[in-house]
DNA sequence: TATTGTTATACTCTATAACTATA
DNA sequence: TATAGTTATAGAGTATAACAATA
């Protein structure tokens, strides 16, 4: 058996040197961490939404969430307020301040995505497309087995 | 922008799904780290080796290494010597109990990997193939660039 | 009693660098 | 002085569950 052949491991390393070439953007540049990121993008695209909302289109449990939010929140890129219909849910959505950081942030993540995407042809991505979403519902189908 | 169509965040998403259905194999079953398991399967092709080199053909630093091999040879599935021409450098290779390991182990992540690749034809097959090398190709420079 | 979100805590990983021994 | 490997340690990320507020 060849490690460098092997289906998983050069996944796990493709997903590692491709998030470290994004994080260099929103981490070392914007000093946002992984899940925040994540929030933050979404939330450019959602309005109001949810806490548990976020976090489902962000993958991230609750808990991330919770911690991704209030640290948004203490830099004023987001707003959280108690839903007055259920007091038990929290409203979040972007503020002007967290709109501005996404304007800079998100053109330079694309570009990086361009570029990687740049390696390949038009039906080449058109495949990757559809082979990533077909594994990662049979990993999900393993994962759920056990 | 959509988080969901983004491909750094579809490879993490893949790559996560697909490491935690190898390791529940690996990690749950035989209570290998995933070092570990990059360690014991390269060594089950490689024969005789210094430490350096498992490091390198593991992706690991030398200090995942050391501490991975550390656990392998407490129980008793590597060897570690030093060597005798330069005795900086340390020998490693697999011991009986290692090699039984992996002849049970190996099988069962080559049939999640096959099951996964079940999921695409022969010629999608191909084009992943070529894709994730390009792919981490340019990843890697653009984590060099910074 | 169930649900949403928060907090606490322990555990694992990662990264940096100091240290040991050989050369 | 340089190299291979080990050890120490701090920081980040992850997972489980206890908890408070609300329904």
């Amino acid at each position: 058996m060849q490690l460098q052949q092997f289906l998983p491991y050069r996944l796990a390393l493709l997903a590692d040197a491709v998030s470290r070439s994004m994080a260099a953007v929103y981490h070392q540049r914007f000093e946002l961490s992984r899940d925040e990121w994540r929030l933050l993008a979404t939330l450019g695209g959602a309005g109001r939404v949810q806490a548990a909302e976020a976090a489902q289109l962000t993958t991230l449990d609750k808990m991330q969430a919770s911690r991704a939010l209030r640290s948004l929140q203490a830099r004023g890129l987001v707003e959280r307020q108690p839903d007055e219909r259920d007091r038990r849910h929290v409203i979040v959505q972007l503020l002007p301040a967290g709109r501005a950081l996404l304007r800079q942030l998100q053109p330079m993540v694309l570009a990086r995505e361009a570029y990687l995407l740049e390696a390949l042809d038009e039906a080449e991505r058109a495949v990757l497309d559809r082979a990533l979403d077909k594994l990662l519902q049979r990993a999900r189908t393993l994962h759920r087995q056990g």
